[in-house]
DNA sequence: TATAATATACCAAGTTCTAGGTATTTATTA
DNA sequence: TAATAAATACCTAGAACTTGGTATATTATA
């Protein structure tokens, strides 16, 4: 039997939720919290629950908040975040925090069921307009423009720069002399408007310049 | 009507996809390739499919390129992809260039319509089993945080490093001599490895050491 | 073909960084 | 209280970087 707790502070709405879930065979919520203090009293006390279903934007202490500290306490849990479509910033803390489930918070009891299913199933569910969201944020990232005109050399050397290696390290890579690779960088200085190796560095892994692997994707 | 081409090396599964949707009253199946090449003399010809079911592991050119490819004939056009479970970095990449629906190669006919459904709605359509996996990845990403002992004041020096500064200016923003940012910059070269300030930088911001908003995320 | 862009290479002066030290004061902790 | 960790500060020599130049061969491009 999966035993799920919710933090709402929206009562009729947790009411339905609460009753939805009642109604299956398979899984029972007894226990119903307005805010997250109060979820976090009854965790210490030693429950365990196998799903929390919880609200992000609460009074007091706010869901994704919520999770760390939830986390802190009991790390097994598995994590349900309901939450509203223009919340990008905080879906993406959800992820980060390792939440299983995005639902929107009008989501039917049959959604939610559904969710809990496939969570306690060792999967992972997000509602298909939530998941475009968070897909097209990604993919907007990638979008890495050269937007300060690097030429294809420039762009070599930046990535080897990026890598930590020295002037003289590259001269020796690319078969040019080191001054060269200092002419280059100081060209690529004046394009970035940046006037420190590390501050280089910065910009480019900030700004999408260069392409390590999936980063900053990974 | 929506219109439906695939690209799939597997032409005995390919079949059974194309059948399925084929045997749907709403969408419909006319054509199959068995490799990127020639998808893309098929789409130049002017062709406008609605959705582009393509596997990732492809003879030729694969269908990571394959999507870069073809988004640069039609920008419009839905693409799910195929993909089996350990390919982390694929479906990445496939995010990345903007797919918006991710199955497991063994899906079955009703899954693969469900989420051709589903995308043709305006969302995006990911496996459970993938969906934990890509949020695994996320939520590993931000743990990594600070695993090499840094003390805070390192750590604040560290990010006025990434900031591009130099010992000297640090020095003067923290009120302390050149000399002790120095020593705090060598310490962390011996914590972190490194012995570039470009090293630092890079390593700092690929792993997360830094918080710089949401940022490797954002 | 003329022009612009790119890649190449060097000079020089001043600044900053790197790596090896040593050493003191101030918590914190065993 | 003794030991440890953290923050502080300085020394030195050599390496690397920064910034201002100049200059030539090659390659696109108008």
């Amino acid at each position: 039997m999966t035993e799920v707790i919710i933090i709402e502070d929206n009562i009729s709405y947790s009411a339905i939720i609460r009753d939805a879930i009642n109604q299956s065979e398979w899984c029972k919520c007894k226990h119903e919290f307005t805010n997250v203090a109060d979820a976090l009293n009854f965790l210490s006390r030693g429950e365990q629950p196998d799903i929390i279903l919880t609200d992000i934007n609460l009074p007091g202490m706010n869901g994704i908040e919520g999770i760390k500290e939830i986390k802190k306490i009991i790390n097994e849990v598995e994590i349900i975040v309901l939450t509203v479509f223009d919340d990008n910033e905080k879906i993406f803390d959800a992820i980060c925090n390792g939440a299983n489930g995005y639902l929107l918070k009008n989501s039917s009891p049959e959604e939610i069921l559904d969710a809990i299913n496939i969570v306690m199933d060792g999967g992972s569910s997000i509602n298909a307009e939530l998941a475009r969201k968070v897909f097209g944020m990604f993919s907007a990232l990638k979008k890495t423009k050269n937007s300060y005109g690097l030429t294809k050399r420039e762009n070599e050397i930046l990535n080897f720069l990026v890598e930590g290696k020295t002037a003289n390290e590259i001269g020796k890579i690319t078969f040019t002399s080191p001054q060269t690779v200092q002419t280059h960088i100081k060209n690529i200085y004046h394009k970035l408007h940046v006037n420190t190796r590390s501050g280089l560095v910065s910009k480019a892994l900030l700004e999408g310049l260069v392409s390590k692997g999936n980063f900053p994707l990974k």
